[in-house]
DNA sequence: TGTCACTTGTGTCACGATACACAGGAGAGG
DNA sequence: CCTCTCCTGTGTATCGTGACACAAGTGACA
């Protein structure tokens, strides 16, 4: 892009006006710091000549401040508006951004240089949706030095860190799934990068690249091991993307085949909607046939009756904000609790 | 803040590796410029300085644009992940600039001083989502002579424009709300920046800033005065924000009073659902004692069986980016259609 | 051997704004 | 009348990069 030759700058208003250059720029950013009379003056030259204010590059390059908060997905950037979660989670970075008058960026990832959105962002801080271990988008953002904050994980030194306690939780979750089921089957979310759909008998946790996945697997695993569930009979379909279509689909598959599942754990709601369709859709009655538990409590789980783990994403995205801005900042170990409505059976007691 | 005091520059790079600052600079921007070696070399040295690559700022300043699209809401910035159908336009926004690779910057508007986001962004176009006429913003936006687009209007000259056909949608949607009804009720959207509720008796559409709400009330009126139905006696509630919370509140109020509405036609989703909620806590059976029509066709509305007015923002998102990226697009005409579900009586024959 | 095209490296300087330190003048107070 | 403080305006240097135009080297080919 070639630039306007018709820009003009903060010297020719300062010309216009006879002031200095100074002059100018305080008239626009910091009015008290001039006369009335004379701020009155540059901005009349300034209307005159059609200047629209200080240059955002040139002033960001002297500041050394850009006044926007990036935050990296690490998805197709549209992930951000489809999936329930990443949305609760934004909202609160926005209204602490609203608050501190900054704006929000979103930036996306590309597979052939994953560093790039890093290094190229013109942002005061980052904040992270959960990545994997080892991740270069990660280590490139602690590279650059510039505060940021991660939602899940993994910790790592100088980034800011919020996350549930993934692995209690599972526990509790899991036993409000499968508790006297026959056949249990974990939908997961993906173990790493690029993960293809794969069905898994009892797989390790520690395989799961993502610590969201790995812990909340690992969750089900401690209740399976505690109420004598052998874990190698439990089925882990892992998925590719946090999809309700896929998880449609891959259920819908399952609850066709031989030994079809009689309940499920899901590790998002996004995920649980999905086999709540596909069971629907083959006329398996939920919980009575099939038992479905969900994650993160979006307000669809309420609507919807579903069984899940709730947290506040919103508030994780506000603390996680408020910490990266301000280190001094503690974060709250963020409240969850088990819901219990009606897509799993009655509690025994 | 102030500058970082050990900021790696460029000229630092080329010292350490023996070349000029041209040469690092290809190194990072066009590496087909340069000796495969040399660029090597180079890559060491930044490595070693610890330099994570070209100044963003001062690469924005120096080129004249900054790789980021600016999307204005001029609303709360949450409402960008709290409203279905601004999801689902900037869904369509960001997968443009996931193809053009684009950042896609949410820009708050503050109350003080609206015109400042627009003069101080650091963005190559701006995305507006519909605004009242006569908006600040928009004629910031208009005088910044950054390419603009804007969905829902006013129509600007030198901003693109995309809207769906609100007046004949609002005839279609008016009949399938209101025909046999006798207590007709219109759920609007706001008239003007900083509305405040309020219940109306077949108010002038042109009482409305925005022209969205504007032509939608005005298709209402339509196919009233075309049905014999005394536009006068058409109560239309304007609510201060499209908020499922704010129209069960409003709408449940009207079910308990005198009078109250056997038909509502909803000018959003949002709004419709919040009247679903109202008649079902009142106990009031959809549709046989009120009939009840939304617009936009959210997924949501699907699953809810709303009756509705179809139409993808998201296509329309697209639409509008890639005409603002490159002017010589033309925008087709939305498509729309009224999709009848089980909140609206059969139609008559 | 001469010509030509291509590849690779270089030096300079403007992009537009603001931090900083300082200067002159006006008024207050003793 | 002198000093001191506050208010308002100024000059200059610098932020880090990449456009541009040019130079030097290499090898192909007639």
């Amino acid at each position: 892009m070639k630039t306007p030759p018709n820009r003009v700058t903060i010297a020719q208003v300062a010309r216009e006006a006879q002031v200095s250059p100074m002059t100018v720029s305080y008239a626009y950013n910091r009015p008290d710091r001039v006369a009335a009379a004379t701020r009155a003056r540059v901005l009349e030259s300034a209307a005159r000549l059609g200047y629209t204010g200080p240059n955002p590059a040139a002033r960001s390059l002297r500041q050394g401040r850009f006044g926007t908060i990036g935050v990296v997905l690490s998805e197709p950037l549209t992930y951000a508006f489809d999936d329930l979660a990443a949305n609760r989670f934004l909202a609160g970075v926005a209204s602490v951004c609203v608050e501190e008058r900054l704006g929000i960026s979103l930036l996306s990832v590309f597979d052939d240089n994953p560093v790039q959105v890093v290094t190229s962002a013109a942002v005061d801080a980052f904040l992270l949706w959960t990545q994997p271990d080892n991740d270069p988008v990660l280590e490139a953002v602690v590279a650059s030095a510039v505060p940021a904050g991660i939602l899940g994980g993994p910790r790592t030194a100088g980034v800011q860190f919020v996350s549930m306690d993934d692995r209690a939780a599972g526990r509790v979750v899991t036993e409000a799934a499968f508790a006297g089921a026959g056949s249990p089957l974990v939908l997961s979310l993906p173990f790493h990068r690029g993960q293809q759909p794969a069905l898994l008998h009892g797989p390790d946790p520690g395989d799961a690249a993502y610590p969201v996945t790995r812990n909340r697997l690992a969750g089900a695993r401690d209740w399976c091991l505690g109420a004598g569930v052998p874990w190698d009979s439990v089925r882990v379909a892992v998925l590719a993307r946090n999809s309700q279509v896929e998880a449609l689909r891959t259920v819908s598959g399952l609850l066709a085949g031989p030994a079809a599942p009689d309940a499920i754990m899901a590790m998002s709601d996004e995920l649980a909607f999905g086999a709540l369709t596909a069971a629907r859709e083959r006329g398996v009655s939920v919980p009575d046939q099939l038992s479905i538990t969900g994650w993160d409590g979006s307000g669809a789980a309420t609507v919807a009756g579903l069984t899940t783990i709730e947290q506040s994403l919103y508030d994780q995205g506000r603390a996680l904000t408020r910490a990266v801005l301000d280190p001094s900042v503690v974060i709250p170990e963020p409240e969850w609790a088990l819901v219990r409505r009606s897509t799993t059976r009655p509690q025994r007691r």
